[in-house]
RNA sequence: GGAAAGAUGGCGGAGUGGUCGAUCGCGGCGGUCUUGAAAACCGUUGACCCGCAAGGGUUCGGGGGUUCGAAUCCCUCUCUUUCCGCCA
């Protein structure tokens, strides 16, 4: 959440960025939330009078009592009676304004950045960046900046050639994952179906194969850039889940084991960024920088409809996710490698890709800059979200009590940043769509040591 | 599931009603010594809130209570550890 001092010292700005979120009614609640503010400084200060008189008697009655003078200090304790009855009522005085100051804070989203797009709806998004391979059709698609345009000309990708070594499928008798996944048996939907629901997949030979190099492949990368490999828990208390913000916002997306009141993890971001809650950490230690592979688990309420086809949005899927906490001077430096990380991995799989950075709408609650990764699927003829890389500025932080000292010694909130490196179900979407041949489904070459085959067949 | 013990500052660990925000050790920082480093020695070192400052307040797992006064006593919740049982 935002800090009443990030409020104060700058309310016109932080109104318009709130705005900028499509944050309703951004003047009232900030004014508000000033307003209580003064109500609770006036509560401190009345409390933290009357509390001083009252520890200044109790001192002397302790030294009365000392001196064996107890008539003395029967009278002062008489005088203590009013002052008493003072301090608790200023004390919840603050309280209440604390509390009430708190909850409406929890409500306010973070601010965006100011090169963050204006606008409502994916729509808006800015397609900073196009890659990946060359088309067939000789169109240029490579590293074209601002292109909005793009997202049309995209459904006309021509697929590889593959260096003329295989026959490629024609556009037009391409078959989506789900049905390729079925042809090759590497992904069996209705036996997920029998043992756990829709959108419990089971992955059976080559596809669990093909998962397993993924997630292998993914965090070699990881470490190679540095990224300490972490394994944690994936269910998480209640307090982690406040610490990242997915309550009390997304209570009911997560699963949760209530009787013993733990949630299943959306994201490693939630474990392992909470690895840093309620700590202080020297600022020589930063950039902290923590990979994971957790399963993550999503209830998807609300979701229905043909986009929830195949891998495309599932109840559980692998990802491999990056979080990093860092300076508030690092932080842009520190985002900016992520996404150099995350476009290498797209590239090394030879994946079309765009970037793009979300507009003020269509942010999530937390963040305050956000690119999108996205990989086109030739056979759905769709762009499919791979990555969500996010600097959450100070905002988790504060939730989190993440703090560092500086080198002036002074405690400052840190910056947390994540992004997924990535989620398994859509790359391999993307892989066995855009990779399928009549001689099988072929594997990048980054992936055949992992998978031990330059082909499903 | 049964039984017991415990939760104190970055860490370890004292403290069982009155200058205790808390002895001490480690770690950190500054200094002396040294060509430099180590060692040794000296000093310093929690967080949060209010205040321009001086200063004040809060804080010993969370919440409530007793008391003029609570880290210390009582109630309650949460968590941790150990032993027994079960078990990958």
């Amino acid at each position: 959440m935002l800090t009443i001092r990030q409020i104060l010292a700058d309310k016109e700005a932080i109104i318009a960025g709130l705005e900028k979120k499509h944050f309703n009614n951004a003047r009232d609640i900030i004014e508000s939330v000033i307003a209580i503010d003064q109500q609770r400084k006036s509560a401190q200060q009345k409390k933290d009078n009357a509390s001083q008189q009252m520890n200044v008697l109790s001192k002397s009655i302790g030294a009365l009592m000392a001196k064996g003078e107890r008539e003395q200090a029967e009278q002062v304790k008489a005088q203590t009676a009013q002052l008493k009855e003072d301090v608790r009522t200023y004390e919840s005085e603050m309280a209440q304004a604390e509390e009430e100051q708190r909850n409406l804070l929890l409500t306010i989203p973070n601010v965006p950045y100011s090169i963050v797009p204006d606008g409502a709806t994916a729509d808006d998004n800015l397609a900073v960046k196009t890659g990946g391979w060359q088309a067939g059709n000789g169109i240029d698609i490579l590293c074209q900046d601002n292109d909005k345009a793009f997202a049309i000309e995209g459904a006309s990708i021509a697929l590889r050639d593959w260096k003329d070594e295989y026959n490629p499928t024609r556009q037009e008798e391409l078959l989506p994952h789900w049905e390729l996944a079925k042809k090759y048996h590497l992904i069996d939907f209705d036996l997920g179906v029998k043992i756990a629901g829709a959108g419990f997949p089971v992955y059976t030979g080559q596809g669990a194969h093909l998962q397993r190099a993924l997630i292998q492949f993914f965090l070699d990368e990881a470490t190679k850039a540095g990224y300490t490999e972490i394994m944690p828990p994936t269910v998480v208390n209640a307090a982690s889940g406040y610490g990242t913000g997915q309550l009390p916002d997304k209570e009911g997306q997560m699963y949760h084991a209530e009787v013993d009141d733990l949630y299943l993890i959306p994201t490693a971001e939630v474990p392992v960024t909470n690895l840093y809650r309620d700590e202080i950490v020297d600022e020589k230690q930063l950039p902290i920088k923590m990979c994971a592979y957790t399963e993550c688990f999503r209830r998807e309420a609300g979701s229905y409809g043909k986009d929830v086809r195949g891998l495309n949005r599932l109840h559980e899927f692998s990802k491999i996710e990056i979080v990093r906490i860092d300076t508030p001077e690092h932080s842009a430096q520190s985002h900016r490698e992520m996404l150099d990380h995350v476009e290498s991995l797209l590239k090394k799989l030879e994946l079309p890709y765009r970037i793009l950075r979300l507009s003020g709408g269509d942010m999530s609650f937390t963040a305050a800059l956000c690119y999108d990764f996205e990989v086109y699927s030739l056979a759905q003829q769709r762009w499919l979200e791979v990555s969500s890389t996010s600097n959450f500025d100070t905002y988790q932080a504060n939730r989190l009590h993440c703090r560092y000292r500086d080198a002036e010694k002074k405690v400052q909130l840190a910056h947390t940043l994540n992004g997924s490196a990535l989620a398994l179900p859509r790359i391999m979407a993307a892989l066995l769509e855009n990779n399928q041949t009549q001689d099988g489904i072929l594997i990048p070459a980054a992936l055949r040591p992992y998978f031990g085959s330059d082909r499903i067949q």
